[in-house]
DNA sequence: CCTAATTCAGATTAATCAGTCTTAAATTAA
DNA sequence: TTAATTTAAGACTGATTAATCTGAATTAGG
C-alpha cells in the first residue's frame, strides 16, 4: 500500500509530535534508534519531509528535526502525499492512465469510492490526534514494545 | 496499492472471462496484444493463476488459457491474494508486524475498519460481473480502448 | 578558535521487481 | 511422422527502491 519511505516517514512524525514540546529538536539519531530505522535512510527521508514544508531541521549540537507547524495542522495525508506522490489516492486500481467517469474502467465505480473515502481518513488524521495515542499508552511505534 | 503483476494478472483474467464461452482456450499471445502487456511477462503470471486454480492450460495448437471455474465463482479477491500474496489486506499501514487489538499502532482502527471493506469489496467483485460490463461497452482494459 | 555534534550531499551497494530472450516440452493437424 | 503452434521453464538484463558509507557544511559550547 505504501511505501517503505513513507511508512518510515509517518513513523518518525508521528515520534517527533509526541516527543518534542514547544519547538525543541530532537536529533535523527535518537529517532531512529527508538524506531529500529536505518540512520542515514531516514536522514533522506526527513530532509523531503523538510523540503515538503512538514519539518524544519537544524545542525550543530542540540539540533534536529521538529515539526514546522502544530501538529494539530499536519495531516498524515500531507505526509504521504510528499514521500509518495499525490497520484496514491488518484490512480485506477487496473492501472489505466485516464480512467475516470468517460472512459472508466470495470472497477472504477467501486474503487474510486474507496479511494476517495481514505483519502478523507488520512486527511482527518492529524499528527496530534496520534501523538497523543502513543503518549497514552499501549499504542505502538516500534517493533520492540515500550521503545 | 496493487503491484504490476496483479494488475496485469486482473486484467487478463477479465479478459478471458469476457472472451470465452463453454471453456474455450484464449491463447496467451492474443491476451498480450489486445491488453499491451508483454507476452513472455504475462506467461509467468497466467502460469501462477493456473498453480492457484483460478485458471487452467493448454498446450499446442488452439491451446491457451481459460477459467477453471465458471465466471460468477471466482473472485478479484482470490486473484489478488494469489499474486500478490493474503497480507495484503491484513497487514499493518506503518509496517509494525504483529500489530493487532492487543498492541495497535495509532492508526490501527481506522485502517483495520477500511482494509475489511475494501477486501469485502474484492470479494463480493466477481470476474462474470466485470467481464459483464466490459462486453456491455464503454469500459476498458487496456491502454487504448476499442481493442 | 577548536572540537564535538549534528544535518546535508553524493557515491556506492544490495535487493526487489519488471521485462526480455532462449530453449524445451506438449499438442494438434496434415 | 513431421511441422507448426502453443505453454513451461529458466537464465539474463534493466529499472526502481532500499540501504550503506564517506565526507562536507553548519552550529553550539568551551
Amino acid at each position: 500500500m505504501l511505501s517503505g519511505s513513507c511508512i518510515y516517514g509517518l513513523r518518525a512524525a508521528i515520534y517527533v509530535a509526541a516527543h518534542t514540546s514547544n519547538d525543541s529538536y530532537v536529533s535523527i539519531r535518537e529517532i531512529s534508534e527508538k524506531l529500529g530505522i536505518s540512520f542515514h535512510f531516514l536522514t533522506k527521508i526527513l530532509q523531503r519531509l523538510t523540503e515538503g514544508g512538514v519539518m524544519k531541521s537544524h545542525r550543530g549540537p542540540g539540533g534536529g528535526v521538529t515539526l514546522a507547524r502544530p501538529a494539530a495542522r499536519i495531516s498524515i495525508l500531507e505526509i504521504v502525499e510528499i514521500l509518495d506522490g499525490p497520484d496514491i489516492f488518484r490512480s485506477c486500481i487496473l492501472g489505466l492512465p485516464g480512467c475516470g467517469e468517460l472512459q472508466p474502467c470495470p472497477l472504477h465505480k467501486e474503487w474510486s469510492q474507496y479511494r476517495e473515502r481514505l483519502r478523507s481518513m488520512f486527511g482527518r488524521s492529524t499528527l496530534s490526534r496520534l501523538a497523543g495515542k502513543v503518549s497514552e499508552g499501549r499504542l505502538r511505534l516500534a517493533d520492540v514494545p515500550g521503545k
